[in-house]
DNA sequence: GCCAACGTTGGC
DNA sequence: GCCAACGTTGGC
């Protein structure tokens, strides 16, 4: 994956912590909390500026992806892993061997509705390969391929309008 | 609330 | 390095 070119991206959030509204609101964000090996590993390798990300809500009434943004800002060590009030705070994280990283995120925009995961699952032959749609995937950052990222805005598209 | 699937931890 | 036990994720 690690290319000069574009990626693209899928990260999950608990609508209740942090919802597509939410980045709506502030415009950016830190992409704070990650604690997941795979994940980081993604951010650190793999993420560039403007690589394109499907903002998706999990864990909630109905999980689906709720918007669009985009990578504003390569990754940066975790302010987080050496906050001690922070519920990702890490014991073995020093500020000259940090252990978590975070990119930033940007605000492009909101999915109205959200396009629900119970709707993707209708083209799984389409999305042979998509991570979301395979069994017991639970990594909270997943790669995109450039084909399903283009056919699920497309889905979007034809949903709203 | 249930539970399958997964990642991490730690004893050996 | 193995692997059982445990904690977490996340759809349903």
């Amino acid at each position: 994956m690690s290319s000069s070119t574009q990626n693209f991206w899928l990260m999950k959030s608990e609508p209740s912590v942090f919802s597509i509204a939410d980045l709506s609101r502030k415009k950016k964000t830190l992409w704070d909390g990650v604690r997941n090996y795979q994940a980081r590993n993604f951010m650190i390798n793999d993420m560039l500026v403007g690589d394109e990300i499907f903002f998706y809500h999990s864990s909630c009434e109905v999980p689906g992806i709720a918007g669009l943004c985009r990578v504003s800002q390569k990754a940066q060590p975790d302010p987080s892993q050496f906050d001690r009030k922070s519920d990702y705070f890490d014991s073995k994280a020093t500020k000259d061997h940090p252990i978590w990283f975070a990119v930033e995120v940007e605000f492009l925009k909101k999915y109205e509705p959200l396009l629900p995961l119970s709707e993707l699952r209708k083209y799984h032959d389409l999305l042979q390969g998509l991570p979301l749609l395979q069994k017991g995937q639970r990594l909270s950052i997943q790669p995109v391929k450039q084909e399903h990222f283009l056919f699920i805005k497309k889905l979007v598209t034809n949903m709203i309008s």
